[in-house]
DNA sequence: ACCACTTAGGACTTTTTGAGACCTAACTAC
DNA sequence: GTAGTTAGGTCTCAAAAAGTCCTAAGTGGT
């Protein structure tokens, strides 16, 4: 009882209900009520009256839809090397996306003003309010301050704040978030929607691990959970890590180790891309190292899955392209090493939106915060504020 | 703004607020809406006027205290040869307390019909309305079913519903927990209480680690999560472990397993309580084998712990008697293992409650669950939906 | 084909709720 | 002492929601 317009949103949007009676009966709020809410929904332009459904024994109830359309979201996902950009409507559908490329190691001041000015082009492509904007980076995102981070791994964007080189583009909300954890939070709209415990592993030139836990994204104290690539490993011992440590499992497994490996056998492979590809057109070799860096990181996965009995383990990032040969590697150690309980009934899938799941996850970042019901009745609030002393 | 009764409580028992006009620059709400929801509170006798508090500068004012003695919840941690019970007032103070041995893999049937008759004597002894009931079991616990388990370890408890055992003591709702969940959950109300990501890792004749993350407990999908007991490490290789497996940390580094090897070396110990009894007196094998079970149970926190980067480990059970030695060999490994992120802040703590963590977390349960907005929302809508007909 | 029954939902009335104004109480600071 | 400040009770009025009554639009039985 009581619940908000934003509530009523919420409902309609997860399907749980579709019509006013609807809402009545999920609620236990009178009708009058009920009716209030909807009409500032529609008001608002943020519902729609769909058609009639069918009757189920009499008047036929007309349907209540969410419009996907009453606004954008945009996002933009960093990487190392490149960095891509799309706009979403409200349901997580792509309007139109962008790509910039940049130097490896290159810092906020060149990285940044292309992307904004790309998003400034998304949004005046597509005539709707910027409900939100999300971002990640490949490194550790400060969950208290948001908009910051300190990294280990990218040099020159410690401690950052994005807000100020986007100012151009909008001035709607800022997301930030760690690019495993994004990844993880893609399956929302993915395969993986209705599971509430959920390890992401994101294989690509460096290793991360997006944990799910009841539903909410685990980022830890300071930000620092998910560091899958600096577990210690037999595997890499007396190997030395990127990250200065030695016998860290990205020294035996990460991309950037397999490449190396490549080289020191005189191929000519420069990013972990090439080594897929040429594992999906049957190279033995190429397959050889991507189900052993499986196998490797399926053995810290396994003390991942006894401890916290995720419902499924999703692969995401570079390597996932190469998915059947690389899950082979993870089972099998998985299996091997995790409890009966803990893999009973667990899947092995890979990401849903293979390349593009990074920008999918940062516009669930915006979305979850956008129509939050909270988000919503702040919005409801601040339309009827302005309109009437107009 | 829109705050409940309930919503209120909860300030004031946290300490956010401590007078009426607290909650109104609180909550935002009128002096008027604050008013109604107070005294509908300190008529269902939760919330009792206490003391004038100092004047800041004009009136002074009247302080709200909740009344932790406006009811009672009672515990009861299940152990494998030892079950411990109490009632705690609402701030989770013990009011009076019982124990019950049982023979180790008694069922329930042998187990629970004393237990209840215990928790019936508790009852009477303090007349006050019985508002939850928490109970620990040494095993796993089903989060969907909530009053029900599947456990490896403990046979003959399959599937067992508690809620008839104990219907002769109270009708109160019934809260069920692992034992190692439960411990954590009694951090709620120690020393780590601020902290929202924590490992409490419970040392005792077996292995089990509570994980609480972002302020939540960590169940995964099947209640499997914090099964630490069962990964494999180097130094078990070989070793059989009481699940059936080969290899689980559990078989080296246990209570079950070091007192297997005490006995091995012809020494007369039968519990670990015993063998940390003799570490605190000096013994050096004693000492010896808890500081290599710490430092084996180290080791696979280390990974736990750049997985999560929890902001503490609290280390509990009857291992946590000898904590000096046991935590330093934790720390040996831990400090070796996990990130610079993930230790740069991590603190090594005991379990503020010793050996009656379990119980005071079974509390904690039950209190979470007994105190919630929408239950104490609840209580009061059905004092006065059953006052006014009447 | 007709009629009783069911579900949806609009319109109006009554009750409840809470915000705001106004007042008194009880202190501090000068 | 008096002005200023904070607490908090009381009254009024407007808004919100529950309840009632009505119409609309279907289903199913005879």
């Amino acid at each position: 009882m009581n619940e908000t317009a934003g509530d009523l949103l919420e409902l309609l949007r997860s399907g749980e209900a579709q019509t006013r009676s609807d809402l009545g009966r999920i609620t236990g709020m009178s009708r009058t009520a009920v009716v209030a809410r909807v009409a500032a929904l529609t008001d608002a332009g943020l519902l729609l009256l769909g058609e009639e459904l069918a009757s189920t024994g009499g008047r036929p109830p007309g349907s209540l839809v969410f419009n996907v359309d009453a606004g954008t979201v945009l996002a933009a996902a960093i990487g190392r090397s490149r960095t891509q950009l799309a706009a979403f409507d409200l349901a997580g559908t792509e309007l139109g996306s962008a790509s910039v490329d940049h130097e490896v190691g290159a810092g906020p001041d060149e990285v940044l003003p292309p992307v904004a000015a790309h998003l400034a082009e998304l949004v005046a492509a597509h005539d709707r309010p910027v409900l939100g904007v999300g971002i990640s980076l490949p490194g550790t995102v400060d969950p208290v301050r948001g908009v910051s981070l300190a990294s280990p791994v990218i040099a020159g964007w410690d401690g950052v704040d994005l807000a100020p080189y986007l100012a151009t583009a909008t001035d709607a909300p800022l997301h930030v978030g760690n690019d495993a954890d994004v990844l993880a939070l893609s399956e929302r709209l993915g395969h993986a929607s209705s599971y509430d415990d959920l390890l992401v592993l994101k294989a690509s030139t460096g290793l991360g691990l997006g944990i799910i836990a009841g539903g909410h994204v685990v980022s830890g104290h300071l930000g620092g959970a998910g560091e899958i690539g600096h577990v210690p490993v037999d595997a890499a011992a007396g190997r030395g890590c990127r990250c200065g440590a030695v016998g860290c499992l990205e020294a035996a497994a990460a991309g950037w180790a397999l490449v190396a490996r490549c080289a020191e056998s005189g191929r000519e492979v420069h990013h972990v891309r090439e080594l897929t590809a040429l594992a999906l057109a049957g190279d033995a070799e190429a397959k050889a190292l991507l189900r052993e860096s499986g196998r490797l990181v399926g053995e810290v996965l396994g003390t991942a899955i006894t401890l916290l009995n995720p419902h499924a383990v999703v692969v995401g990032g570079d390597m996932s392209a190469a998915f059947d040969v690389y899950a082979a590697g993870l089972r099998e150690s998985i299996y091997a090493r995790a409890t009966a309980l803990a893999t009973r009934d667990l899947q092995v899938l890979p990401s849903t939106y293979g390349d593009r799941a990074g920008l999918v996850g940062c516009a669930v970042m915006a979305l979850d915060n956008a129509l939050a019901p909270a988000a919503i009745d702040a919005m409801l609030l601040e339309r009827s504020g302005r309109t009437l002393p107009t």
